[in-house]
DNA sequence: CGAATGTCAGGTCGACTGACATAG
DNA sequence: CCTATGTCAGTCAACCTGACATTC
């Protein structure tokens, strides 16, 4: 890893570096922490869309947890083969495949969720409770006005 | 585009994925806006910190501009094709490339650079001038801490 | 018919690993 | 001998495109 003086000074305060650079400490800290315990990236953002707004077509659960169609057949499969979630056919529309969260994979939820949280703790470690606030808020408002909002 | 209200309850306010997601917009408004006027990602964070520390061997550019050893070698040589920096042999240490940023490699940072800033200001557009000083703030301080120092 | 759904093959970008030759 | 440097081949995760068959 480089430490250094990491970045330029035109880099340093820059908006757009700034969130990446953090962005990039971010994902290397909840893949590397939620594969200590067996999850990958998606399978956390599926969970819990699963488990918040039931069970649900493919292509809504691609929309509710922004994860691409493409790469949702993967992760079910996944998911499917720790029977995580459940693929059954929807009888209504045959194009259709339902996925539900298992007991099982409630279970595996609470448990990444539990290190997801011991993450953001360590992601904002020097950041005081209010200022982690902050940040969120002000993440919340640039994200709501770029996803179409 | 997947537009609806995208993620979960519970992601909308979890740090990491705030962070990442707006990575993601910030990510995306760069290589776009760049690759407009004939630039990559890597450019303008290689030529900054050409133009500012001068000179230097690939391996200590590396370390400056936060860019892998093996994806150096990539960028320099587009950036040396369309003579944006030179390289050349370290006559002191054998191993060594010194590459430099030429008169028309400085003309194109200047032209990133004001294409950098403009898009700040649409990434950052929904905060006022005191909002983007604040999360520009606690950014900084959550990258220090997590980049060795 | 047009639109939506699931699937797959593939491409991109950025970060990264491992191997290697050469030089210090 | 050990380390630093530059190079190359290739992996990986997320995101994305395009094609396709099936069903509505």
């Amino acid at each position: 890893m480089d430490k250094t003086t990491a970045g330029p000074q035109r880099l340093r305060t820059l908006p757009s570096w700034l969130i990446t650079q953090t962005a990039q400490h971010a994902h290397r800290l909840v893949s590397e922490r939620l594969a200590e315990i067996g999850g990958r990236g998606h399978h956390y953002r599926l969970l819990a869309a699963l488990d918040e707004s039931g069970p649900a077509s493919q292509a809504t659960l691609g929309r509710r947890s922004a994860i691409h169609l493409s790469d949702l057949v993967a992760a079910i499969n996944e998911l499917a083969e720790h029977d995580l979630v459940s693929r059954t056919p929807d009888p209504d529309d045959r194009r259709r495949n339902i996925i539900t969260i298992t007991p099982a994979g409630r279970r595996q939820l609470k448990k990444l969720g539990r290190q997801i949280d011991r993450i953001q703790d360590d992601l904002l470690a020097p950041l005081s409770t209010a200022e982690r606030e902050q940040l969120t808020t002000l993440l919340e408002r640039v994200l709501r006005h770029h996803q179409g909002a």
